[in-house]
RNA sequence: GCUGCUGUAGCUCAGGGGUAGAGCACUUCCUUGGUAAGGAAGAGGUCAUGGGUUCAAAUCCCAUCAGCAGCUCCA
C-alpha cells in the first residue's frame, strides 16, 4: 500500500502524503511550531483527533490550542483526565458523561456516581493535583473501535453501568469508539489531543455540584465536578482572577455591604425589601424610564395586583401556568388571584371602549409588579424572585403599522440599555415552534418584520428556529456586562393568542372589525433583576446619575465641621446627593470608608486650606485627585456627569 | 421541586454533650489628626424554629423554615 493522497491546506497548497498519514505527522511536516501547538485536525470541516490516520484526499486544517475548536478539544480531553483522577481517588466511582461546555465559568464537567463516599471541596485540590500528574506523565490517548457486544463487555468489566445505558442508546450502524489513556478508558467519540501532556498546565478543578442522571429531575443524583482548561497557565490564572472578581461583585454581598436591599427570607422567600439606598437607585431608574417612555410615544398605565380568576382563565394563564401562580384568595365568594402578568389588564383597557383604526397604535407602558411562584431552589438574590416589577408595555397595532412599530421598539430597547452603560448586545430571533396558535400567515408577517428590524439595527443576531413561544415569535436582547457575562433582559414578543382569546378588534376604515397585532415588550425585564445586574456590572460603584450618595464632604478636624456641613447643605439644596462626615475619624479612615468601601463617586476634603479659600479638595473614585474646586465647580462636575450618565 | 452543604452578635467566622468567643461594625471617652484602618472602655446572642434522645442539648437525631452550590424550571 504505497498510495498517496492529496491534502489541501488552508493556504491552498497541496501536499502529497502516503495514505494513512496521521495529523500529527502532517503537522510535523509543515513545521515544528505548528506541530507543537496542534491539538486536533479539521478534515473536510470535521474536527478529528490528530493521532488518527487520514486515508483519502481532503481539505485539512491543523487546529491549534488557542482556537475555540482547539480549546474545546483540550477541555474535552481534560474532562477525561478529570474522570481518571476521580477514579484514582474513588476506585468504585461510576462514570456518566463529561463534555466540554460553553459556560463563562467552567470549561468542562464530569458527572460521576461516587457511591457512598461523597466528594467534598477538600477533594478539589487533590483532584487537580492528580490531573497535573496525569498530564505530566503524558500518556497517549489511544482510539479504539469495538463491536456493540465487545463494547458492552468492556464497560461491564469496568463496572460502568451508566456507560452501558449510553451504549444502548447508540443507534445501530454507528461506530462505537473508546479512548484509552493509560489504564483509563472511556466510551467516547472524541476527538482528543494526542496525549495527556498536550492538555497543558492551564487546568483547574473548580467546583462540585449535583446533577441528575440524564438531566431528569426524577432520576438519581450524580456528582458533577466542574473544571476548566485553557491554552496556557496564564489564561487559567486570568480566569481564576475573573471568578474572584465576580465573587467580589456578587450583588447579594454588595446588597449587604452597601445596604441596598435585603430579602424577606423566613418571612417570605424571594420577596425583596428595597432599603433606602437601593430604593433611591430604583427611583432614578424609574424616573429615567418614565421620562424616556413619555418622550418615546408611550402612555403610562397602572393596573391592579389582583383580579378574579375568570380573567386568568380567559387569558389562558390558569391553564398553562397555574403551578407557578400564587394560590387564590376568597373575596366575597369569588376567587381572586395575584397577577403573574400585566397583559390581561392592558387588554381590558383596550376593551374598555370601541377602538378605531385612527387611534392605533396604542403603546401602553407600566411598571407592573407581578407575583410568580418560583420553585424554592430557583430563587437567587435579586435575579430570581417571587415578586418583581416588570417594565412592561403592550402595543396594539394595525397590520400596516407592524414594521414601523417593531423598528421603533428595537431602537428604543437599545437606546435604554445603552443609557445604563451597556455597549455590547447579542440578539436572538425565535421563530414558530411546532405547537402554536394563530394564523401561519401572521406568523410569517411578524417574523419577517422582526428580521427586518434586526437587519436594520446593524447588529449581529442569531436565529433560534422553532424557539418562539406558542403564541408568537420574538426578539430577545442580551447585554454583556463589564465582566463579559451576558444577561438576557429585553424581549419583544408578538402575541397571537390574547387578541383572539379576548376578541380584540378595531374598526377599520372600511367599517369592518379587524384584529390588531399585539406586542409585549420589556426592556430591563424586571427592575429587581436589572438592579442586580447593575450592581454587579458596576461592582456597586454606581455612576453619578444613579449613585444614592454622589459625594461626601470630609472634615479634617473638629473646626472644619461647620464648613463641611454648610457646603453639603448648599449642594443638597441644589439637588445633589451630598453628605458631610464630621466624625472624629482620621481623614484616611473616612476616605477608606466612603470612597472605597461605600463606593461613593466623589469625596471632598475640608481643612484649613479649603475653609480659608472657600474650596474643596476633591477626589474622584475613578479619576483620582482633582485638586481644589469651588463648590460651584464640584456642582458643575456632578451635573455634567449626571447629564451624560457617565 | 431534586441532591448535597449551611444556619452561633449588625457583618465575617471560630467553637462544640456541662448553660458562649474573635475581628470588624456599634456606643462612650481620649485624640482634632491632610488622602486606603489613631487609642481605650463598653454594650450586644433563648446558638433559625419545633420536636426527640439525655441527669444535662447551642453541640447528637428528626422535622420545618431559610440560605448556599448545582440540576430541573423560568409565560
Amino acid at each position: 500500500m504505497n498510495e498517496t493522497i492529496k491534502l489541501t491546506l488552508p493556504d491552498g497548497s497541496v501536499r502529497e502524503v502516503p495514505a494513512g498519514t496521521t495529523g500529527l505527522e502532517l503537522a510535523a511536516g509543515i513545521g515544528k511550531g505548528l506541530a507543537k501547538a496542534a491539538v486536533a485536525i479539521k478534515v473536510d470541516g470535521h474536527v478529528r483527533s490528530l493521532q488518527l490516520p487520514i486515508d483519502t484526499d481532503a481539505t485539512v486544517e491543523i487546529v491549534t490550542r488557542d482556537t475555540p475548536e482547539g480549546l474545546h478539544v483540550i477541555r474535552h480531553s481534560a474532562a477525561h483526565v478529570l474522570a481518571d483522577a476521580v477514579k484514582r481517588l474513588r476506585p468504585h466511582a461510576k462514570l456518566w458523561k463529561g463534555p466540554a461546555i460553553d459556560d463563562p465559568r467552567f470549561g468542562f464537567y464530569y458527572d460521576i456516581d461516587v457511591g457512598d463516599e461523597p466528594l467534598s471541596n477538600e477533594d478539589l485540590p487533590k483532584l487537580e493535583e492528580l490531573m497535573r500528574q496525569i498530564v505530566a506523565s503524558d500518556v497517549p490517548f489511544v482510539y479504539e473501535e469495538r463491536s456493540r457486544e465487545d463494547a458492552k463487555r468492556l464497560m461491564a468489566e469496568h463496572g460502568e453501568v451508566y456507560k452501558l445505558a449510553t451504549i444502548a442508546k447508540i443507534p445501530d450502524g454507528e461506530v462505537i469508539s473508546f479512548y484509552h489513556s493509560g489504564d483509563f478508558v472511556d466510551l467516547c467519540e472524541g476527538p482528543h489531543v494526542p496525549s495527556t501532556g498536550r492538555i497543558g498546565k492551564g487546568i483547574a478543578v473548580l467546583s462540585l455540584a449535583g446533577a441528575h442522571f440524564e438531566g431528569d429531575a426524577g432520576q438519581k443524583m450524580l456528582t458533577r465536578v466542574y473544571g476548566h482548561a485553557f491554552a496556557d497557565e496564564k489564561s487559567m490564572a486570568e480566569h481564576r482572577h475573573k471568578l474572584e472578581e465576580a465573587q467580589k461583585r456578587d450583588h447579594r454581598r454588595l446588597g449587604i455591604d452597601l445596604d441596598l436591599f435585603s430579602t424577606m427570607g423566613e418571612f417570605g422567600a424571594g420577596l425583596v425589601l428595597w432599603h433606602p439606598k437601593g430604593g433611591f437607585v430604583r427611583h432614578k431608574m424609574e424616573e429615567f424610564w418614565r421620562q424616556e417612555h413619555l418622550k418615546g410615544g408611550y402612555d403610562i398605565v397602572y393596573t391592579p395586583h389582583v383580579a378574579r380568576s375568570d380573567l386568568w382563565r380567559t387569558s389562558g394563564h390558569l391553564d398553562f401556568y397555574a403551578d407557578s401562580m400564587f394560590k387564590g384568595m376568597d373575596v366575597d365568594g369569588a376567587d381572586y388571584l395575584l397577577k403573574p402578568m400585566n397583559c390581561p389588564f392592558h387588554v381590558q383597557i383596550y376593551k374598555s371602549t370601541r377602538r378605531s383604526y385612527r387611534d392605533l397604535p396604542f403603546r401602553w407602558a407600566e411598571l407592573g409588579t407581578v407575583y410568580r411562584y418560583e420553585e424554592a431552589g430557583a430563587l437567587h438574590g435579586l435575579m430570581r424572585v417571587r415578586g418583581f416589577t416588570q417594565d412592561d408595555a403592550h402595543l396594539f397595532v394595525r397590520p400596516d403599522q407592524l414594521d414601523a412599530e417593531i423598528d421603533r421598539v428595537l431602537a428604543f430597547i437599545l437606546h435604554i440599555l445603552r443609557s445604563f452603560g451597556f455597549e455590547q448586545f447579542e440578539m436572538n430571533l425565535s421563530t414558530k415552534p411546532e405547537k402554536s396558535v394563530g394564523d401561519p400567515k401572521d406568523w410569517a408577517t411578524a417574523e419577517a418584520a422582526l428580521r427586518k428590524a434586526l437587519e436594520k439595527s446593524g447588529l449581529p443576531f442569531e436565529i433560534d428556529e422553532g424557539g418562539g413561544a406558542f403564541y408568537g415569535p420574538k426578539i430577545d436582547v442580551k447585554i454583556r456586562d463589564s465582566l463579559g457575562r451576558s444577561w438576557q433582559c429585553s424581549t419583544l414578543q408578538l402575541d397571537f393568542n390574547l387578541p383572539e382569546r379576548f376578541d380584540l378588534t378595531f374598526v377599520d376604515h372600511d367599517g369592518e372589525r379587524r384584529r390588531p397585532f399585539m406586542l409585549h415588550r420589556a426592556l430591563l425585564g424586571s427592575l429587581e433583576r436589572f438592579f442586580g445586574i447593575l450592581i454587579e456590572h458596576f461592582g456597586g460603584a454606581f455612576p453619578v446619575w444613579l449613585a444614592p450618595v454622589q459625594a461626601v464632604l470630609l472634615s479634617v478636624g473638629e473646626r472644619h465641621g461647620a464648613y463641611a456641613e454648610k457646603v453639603a447643605a448648599e449642594l443638597r439644596e441644589r439637588g445633589f446627593r451630598v453628605d458631610a462626615d464630621c466624625g472624629a475619624d482620621k481623614i484616611g479612615a473616612k476616605i477608606r470608608h466612603h470612597l472605597w468601601q461605600q463606593k461613593v463617586p466623589m469625596i471632598a476634603v475640608c481643612g484649613d486650606q479649603e475653609v480659608e479659600h472657600g474650596t474643596l479638595a476633591v477626589r474622584d473614585r475613578r479619576d483620582g485627585e482633582l485638586g481644589a474646586l469651588t463648590p460651584d465647580q464640584l456642582a458643575e462636575r456632578l451635573a455634567e456627569l449626571e447629564r451624560t450618565r457617565a
